[in-house]
DNA sequence: TTTGATGCAAAGACTTTGCATGCTT
DNA sequence: AAGCATGCAAAGTCTTTGCATCAAA
């Protein structure tokens, strides 16, 4: 099984993800190149079992365990984002793009990027001041925004 | 195990919880009676376990089907709201405040309200005129937004 | 060489389901 | 009386873990 080709962001190069992984103190391996690049070539938000039907193209002897240590690595390294609960029954997603952006969940429970020139109209219109009066009350420090848009089919 | 009473909202009468029922199409019974009033009557996002242990008090044959399939049936009614994959290992959170507002998500997994003052500030501030645009791209209806700040404890 | 990743199978956490019984309407 | 909810246990789905082996640094 493939994921999407028509909608894949900028291809990267062996090195490139080489790279990107010693930046953030994951060792390189064959099965996290795939992992990732499946990940980054696609906008589907895939879980880990479509993840693991795309690897095993490449290296038919992963495991299913793999795809879920790894994915756990690649989040805690802040190379993707985990959207729990995203399926029916109850699978999480993965997103490469870490950038802020916001999301339309479906009744299908679906998942597609609001395009970016909406998500960042949406991003950038939350008053910065708000979420200061917020991490003063609490004493905390905001890191990310999340922005679920739950939408059903009209037409 | 009882939820925090100091945190409550306005209590429920029978009648009125009965009424709710009625209204969304339920039946009522003594446990969903129970399960609701312990949702309604606290602002800490239970799990199912925890609803459980608080129901148990009232009720001590309820069984965790129960609570499962009361709160299929309350989120199906519009009565609550489930939160996926809101603990560390997996479990969904359900909140009874079925308004807009915003969430504050803690790295150990809690999930606290933002306040309705800074909430509400949060909420009316998306340009209306890009969720306008957004259905009208993809042919949907926006039927909620949420909102999910996640936050670390800085001091 | 040392440390961490992989693959396999087994275990674990959370949730759903089948079915007989009981309660609501 | 009919239909749905309950309780129990079993099954299901998704995810994590133990451990021996193997690869990366």
């Amino acid at each position: 099984m493939q994921l999407l080709s028509e909608n894949r962001r900028a291809p990267f190069t062996e090195d490139e993800i080489r790279q990107a992984f010693r930046d953030n103190g994951l060792r390189f391996t064959r099965q996290r190149a795939s992992i990732y690049r499946a990940l980054i070539s696609t906008r589907s938000h895939p879980t880990a079992e479509e993840l693991f039907a795309a690897v095993r193209d490449e290296q038919p002897q992963v495991s299913l365990a793999t795809i879920y240590n790894t994915l756990d690595a690649l989040t805690g390294a802040g190379l993707c984002r985990r959207l729990p609960g995203a399926t029916a029954s109850g699978a999480c997603r993965y997103d490469a793009d870490t950038t802020a952006h916001a999301h339309l969940i479906a009744d299908s429970g679906e998942i597609l990027d609001v395009p970016d020139d909406l998500s960042d109209r949406l991003v950038q219109s939350l008053p910065s001041d708000v979420i200061a009066e917020m991490e003063r009350r609490f004493g905390v420090a905001v890191k990310r925004v999340e922005l679920h848009l739950f939408a059903s089919i009209s037409r």
